[in-house]
DNA sequence: CATTGTCGTAACTGGATTGGTTACATTAAG
DNA sequence: CTTAATGTAACCAATCCAGTTACGACAATG
């Protein structure tokens, strides 16, 4: 099942940075992220180093540290997040290595895996159609 | 991350129930499609009990029982197994509902609902492209 | 230069999930 | 009645993940 919260807890965080930059704060701390999350504030810094790396947030240390984005809202898409966060492929094939005798267990990874290749392009595709300036927006708009 | 190998062993089962059938023969076993999968026939079962509930596989019991298919493989699809085997949402929300307080924590659920539904109908619509015939086409060719 | 507030990160925990395994009742052919 | 298979419950071990605690590193500020 789907224990994929990830994407939607960064997209709220990055959420949460850009409209608290939009109000003209510098930098956001884990602690208010994580306050509108819901959740513990190293979850929020363990998230955004990954976005960070992915050059997508980046963070300052000391007093008055915190949050911010490397770029502006509208020039990252949720594909950019959905990589940053989501290193693995979607579909996985089996655990352990099929039956190499048989015909089915020997062409099946193949198979499925152009499947899959096909499938990931078209979730890709359409991740990258939303930027964070239209999830700022729909956020706006669900109030 | 993905975990997500049950659709993969979901075809792989069809897909050797359709090629024991095409070869002549009536039912296949639990065991037979476990020793492919390189799996436990408790497995299987379980994996093709789900199938069966969808009504892509059917059983038989006693004496010479085994499992067989309920459709020809160019009636059923990879989004049919899918739906069987697989029935969360692909992206979840919060696990702990975020603060509803905040402005995000009110809108990311909406605002990320409409993405998701988004991306699920292109990966529907993807795996729907594919019949099990397909797969054991390709399977074939992989020789 | 000491204080302070925040990040960075390791380590541990508890809960949930999952695949595998054993065991045994049920079923139907011969 | 015997036999070969499914149906299913129960349990185990491994894995994963979010949460939590703890503490070191760092830089602004007075």
């Amino acid at each position: 099942m789907s224990a994929n919260s990830k994407l939607t807890v960064a997209a709220h965080a990055l959420a949460w940075i850009g409209l608290y930059q939009r109000r003209g704060h510098e930098v956001a701390t884990s602690e208010q992220i994580a306050a509108s999350v819901n959740t513990n504030p190293v979850v929020i810094r363990r998230l955004l180093a990954e976005l960070r790396k992915a050059g997508l947030a980046d963070s300052r240390r000391g007093v008055g540290a915190g949050w911010m984005l490397s770029r502006e809202p509208t020039a990252i898409t949720l594909l950019d997040v959905y990589e940053a966060v989501e290193p693995g492929p979607l579909f996985a094939l089996h655990r352990s290595t099929p039956n190499p005798e048989c015909v089915v267990g020997r062409g099946i990874g193949p198979a499925m895996t152009t499947v899959y290749d096909d499938v990931e392009t078209a979730l890709r595709k359409e991740l990258a159609k939303t930027t964070l300036e239209d999830v700022l927006r729909g956020v706006l708009n669900a109030t």
